[in-house]
RNA sequence: GGCGCUGUGGCCGAGUGGCUAGGCAGAGGUCUGCAAAACCUUGUACAGCGGUUCGAAUCCGCUCAGCGCCUCCA
């Protein structure tokens, strides 16, 4: 079974069929950096890095794009709009740069805690300044942008009647209704329509972002950096574009009509969009109060969390829903997260360590792989690994408590299979403890714990009850088992 | 108002025209001085009302509820 994809632009689950296999150009819209990461930002790049590691997966080279936007995004669209990066910078008192390296390093840190693979490129919109004003002069020759008072916009009107009304294909979007939907705002009747949007805005004197241009000193528009840099490093048509579903409408409808002002075949064969993320049912705002920033999560600094979530935590309670599909974030769905991401990474690491093989399977782990296989090759369903991993779970147990016997060769594929999956594939990891605190913390209870087992030996459970609750206390558990007494806290 | 999505057992969350999702919690059991842990077993759910069908939670229609996008947003 083949790999399918779900299409936004089709709206269909289509065969996935790269332009030149092995290889596949996938772009992902970047977070603009003038604040912290959020969870929202957080969760479309980990649905893009488990995109980009089961691709890896199927033996496809892929080369991974994912743009940083350090300039040109409008507040608005209005003529009075400003760079969200300078205004950041006039308020903090800070560099425009300092204000990008700033959010860049705190993006990359929660990405790495995050356990996401950095992309193949990463470009900067500041870098490409000169892609972005060649990629307007072209527009403008063609008669699809026009000047208006040092600024450039992209003719939506034109552009439609030359390319078949395609301005709304991917958001399906009626064209003669945003027309009709019309708002007056100040200040902004340069544009000849209200659909019209910015390739370069003239910067007002106190915007500290800007550079020369043919028409004026200024600043490239938001939408342009993504056609520009897409179709320099992966070529045009390329295979994926994703980002999340926010930004279908105006900014993806924009990209292709750049792109194919710039060159009239579709840009992209297969647009992946990512759900968006609720916060207890409902959707952030910093208004309301209902935000959460991933580090709040990481440290439980956050009067909506009982604990703190560690980051593995966090990703493998992404990767239990759809990425198509809304997901809400809530301490208690964290909670029954992490009870069953230490189960199953218990029994991964136990198989692991394992090495008693039989002579003979008792266990088909064919069928196993191709399960997984098929989950993913469904629309990278990631909730179904998970849950055919779980299923694996009882025989691997059978497996470890010598109940079931497999042969050394089935036994090593077992544990390629669930490497494969759960560190290639979902991208998790072990909790590594500190390993150094644990073993000084191990000799001092152990201690305790020989206390109590003398204590049990003569029937003093006085004492040896008075131990354990003390311990409990301080949120240490005792666990007696037929080899003894382990604890856990 | 426009476009779109969702409504699944106590909670989270997949899927599907007839065949077990899975996790968490709960219940029963094994073990144990007791408890916890661990292990085993266990739930017959799919908003409401109509319709199509041999058969629908799964398809169609309506109703109700919730959500997202439509302005910057991942």
């Amino acid at each position: 079974m083949s790999l399918k994809v779900y299409n936004s632009l089709s709206g269909k689950k289509e065969d996935f069929k790269p332009i030149t296999p092995p290889n596949v150009g996938m772009y992902v819209c970047g977070p603009t950096v003038y604040s912290e990461v959020h969870l929202g930002n957080a969760r479309t790049f980990v649905s893009f890095d488990m995109i980009y590691r089961y691709l890896k997966y199927l033996g496809y080279k892929v080369r991974y794009v994912r743009n940083i936007t350090d300039a040109g995004h409008l507040e608005n669209d209005a003529d009075i709009g400003e760079d969200k990066i300078s205004k950041k910078a006039r308020l903090e008192q800070l560099e425009p740069m300092e204000i990008v390296q700033k959010y860049t390093v705190n993006f990359h840190e929660v990405m790495t805690l995050l356990n996401t693979y950095p992309p193949s490129i990463e470009p900067t919109a500041t870098g490409h300044i000169v892609e972005q004003i060649d990629a307007i002069k072209e527009m403008v020759d063609q008669g699809l942008a026009y000047e208006a008072d040092g600024s450039i916009y992209f003719d939506v009107t034109e552009y439609n009647k030359r390319f078949d009304g395609a301005y709304g294909e991917l958001s399906k979007r009626n064209i003669e209704e945003l027309f009709n939907e019309t708002r007056i705002l100040e200040g902004q009747a340069a544009k000849k329509n209200q659909v019209d949007f910015a390739l370069w805005k003239k910067a007002n004197p106190e915007h500290i972002m800007r550079w020369n241009s043919p028409w004026s000193v200024g600043f490239p528009g938001w939408h342009l950096e993504c056609s520009v840099m897409s179709s320099k490093y992966l070529g045009l048509p390329f295979d994926i574009h994703g980002g999340g579903m926010d930004l279908k409408f105006p900014h993806h409808e924009c990209e292709i009509a750049q792109n194919k002002a710039l060159n009239p075949e579709n840009p992209v064969q297969y647009w992946l969009h990512t759900n968006m993320l609720t916060l207890n049912g409902q959707r952030m705002s910093k208004s309301t109060g209902n935000t959460l920033l991933p580090i709040e999560l990481f440290t439980g600094d956050s009067p909506m969390l009982s604990q703190a979530f560690h980051p593995m935590v966090v990703r493998f309670f992404m990767m239990q829903a759809h990425y198509r599909s809304v997901l809400d974030f809530s301490n208690d769905g964290l909670l029954a997260a992490q009870k069953g991401f230490d189960r199953l990474m218990k029994v991964y690491s136990d198989l692991k360590n394992f090495e008693k093989a039989g002579r003979k399977s008792e266990f088909d782990v064919g069928t196993l792989r191709d399960k997984c296989e098929s989950a993913m090759n469904d629309d990278f369903n990631t909730p179904i690994l998970i849950a055919t991993l779980f299923d694996g779970l009882k025989p691997i147990k059978s497996i470890l408590n010598g109940n079931l016997s497999i042969s050394s060769q089935d036994l090593s594929a077992l544990k390629d299979l669930y490497t494969n999956m759960i560190e290639g594939v979902l991208g998790l990891k072990t909790i590594e403890q500190d390993r150094e605190n644990e073993d000084q913390k191990d000799v001092i209870i152990q201690i305790l714990i020989q206390m109590r087992t003398e204590a049990r030996a003569r029937k003093d459970f006085t004492t040896s009850d008075e131990i354990r609750d003390k311990l409990g206390s301080v949120g240490i558990t005792l666990k007696d088992g037929p080899e003894g007494t382990s604890w856990e806290g």
